[in-house]
DNA sequence: CTCGTTAACTTGACACTGTAAAGTTAGCAA
DNA sequence: TTGCTAACTTTACAGTGTCAAGTTAACGAG
C-alpha cells in the first residue's frame, strides 16, 4: 500500500512523506521497535540509505512520525469540540473523549508519541503541532479557572486525568473482562471532577 | 559496578539475577532503547548468548526487568502508606505521591514498564508483582465506595490521576520553567477530586 | 545544445544487534 | 570412574543504524 507509482520513483519530492505513512504502517503492525529506516526504504522502494538524507537519524525518521502523530491527535480533539454543545462542560466532556478516541483509533501511535524517546525536541513541526494539542485543552479548561486559581492547575487536572484514564487503557490489553463487565467509562469518571461554571 | 567476583564467574546461580540488574542499569544510562541482550552479557562479563538461556529472548528479559520494576514500584507505594496518618484521604494522598516518588526516583524505569511494548504477561513473576500494585491501590481506594457505587470507578479515576500525572511528569522534560514557576503539585490537583468520607 | 552544479538518491562498508544450533565444561549422583 | 544434566561458550547468519563515497537526474547559465 502507499506506493503510488509502482514504477522506480524519480525525485518526486514525495519520497519523505512517504517514509512517514510508511513508518507509521510499520508501527502499527510490528509494534514500537517495529519501526526501521531499512525497512521503510525497502517498503518504499528505495535503497536502505535514502531516508538518512531525508531524516538523517532514526531519530530524525521518529520524530517527523511523532509530529504527524500530534498533528492527528490535536485533529481529533479538535472535531470532537467541532460535534459538542457550545457549554463550558460539553466541550470538556469532548475533547477528553477526543483524546481517548485518538488512542483507541491509534493505539501503536498513541504509545509511541508518549513513549518518553528521545526525540528531537527542536524541531519545528513537532513543536508546533504539539502547541497546537496543547493549546486546545487549555482553552477548554480555561472556563473552570476561579479567580484566584492557577490557570495551571486546572489544565493539568483535566490533561493527567484524560492521559492517565487513556493511557492505562491502551497498556492494559489484559485483563478478560467478558461482557457486562466493561470498564467505566471515561464519561462516568470525569463526573467526580468538582469544577466551577454551569455543570450540566 | 554491580560485578561481585571480578573473577570469571563460575556456574553460582547469581547470573540471571545479575543480568537483570545490569539491564536495568542500562537501561538508565541509555534510554529504552538501549537495552540489549549482547551488551548485558558483556557487563556480566559471560558470553553474548549466555542471557538466552536464562530468558530466551530479548523480550523475556525485559519482562524480567518489568516484573523487577512492578516490585519496587509496589514498594515504594507501600512505604508512602506506612509512613501516612491512618485516615482514608491521607492514604489516598499517600499511595499516591509514592506513585510519583517511584517515577521520580527510576524515571527510566517507569516509562519502560508502561511503554507498552509486549511482555509475557503469563509470567509469573510479573503477574504477581503487577498485581500486587494494583491490590495496593483498591484497597486504598475502597473507603470512598459508596453503597451503590462501582468500585472499579473509583479506582480507575484514582489510578487515572497519578498515573497521569506522573507520566506526563515523565515524559515533558521540556518547558523552560524558572524558578517559582514549577507545576502545580499532584497533591494540589488532588484536592480537586470529590470523594466520600472524611476529607480531612 | 552543452556545461556545471546541486539535490536526491545508490552502493558499499562496518560495527552492532537478536537468535538459533551445536559444542563444551562443571558439578553431582550412582 | 562413569554418565547425566545444567550452565554456559562458540559459531554462524540475517537484520539493523550510520557513515563515506559514488552516481544520476534536473535545471539554469552560457
Amino acid at each position: 500500500m502507499t506506493d503510488k507509482p509502482a514504477r522506480p520513483r524519480k525525485r518526486d519530492g514525495t519520497l519523505r512523506d512517504s517514509l512517514i505513512k510508511v513508518g507509521i504502517t510499520l508501527l502499527r503492525e510490528k509494534g514500537p521497535d517495529g519501526l526501521s529506516l531499512r525497512e521503510c526504504a525497502a517498503r518504499a522502494g528505495v535503497s536502505h540509505a535514502a531516508p538518512t538524507y531525508h531524516f538523517k537519524n532514526l531519530k530524525g525518521l521518529s520524530t517527523a512520525i511523532a509530529a504527524r502523530a500530534f498533528s492527528l491527535f490535536a485533529q481529533s480533539m479538535e472535531t470532537s469540540i467541532a460535534d459538542a454543545p457550545d457549554t463550558p462542560r460539553a466541550r470538556l466532556t469532548a475533547i477528553c473523549e477526543g483524546y481517548l478516541a485518538f488512542a483507541k483509533a491509534h493505539r501503536e501511535l498513541f504509545l509511541f508519541m508518549f513513549s518518553g524517546l528521545d526525540l528531537d525536541g527542536d524541531d519545528p513541526e513537532f513543536e508546533t503541532a504539539s502547541t497546537r494539542a496543547y493549546t486546545i485543552l487549555s482553552e477548554v479548561s480555561e472556563p473552570f479557572v476561579g479567580p484566584g486559581d492557577d490557570p495551571e492547575e486546572i489544565e493539568l487536572l483535566i490533561w493527567s486525568l484524560a492521559h492517565g484514564y487513556s493511557h492505562l487503557a491502551m497498556i492494559n490489553k489484559k485483563r478478560p473482562r467478558s461482557k457486562g463487565n466493561d470498564l467505566p467509562t471515561l464519561a462516568k469518571i470525569l463526573r467526580h471532577l468538582e469544577l466551577k461554571p454551569s455543570d450540566t
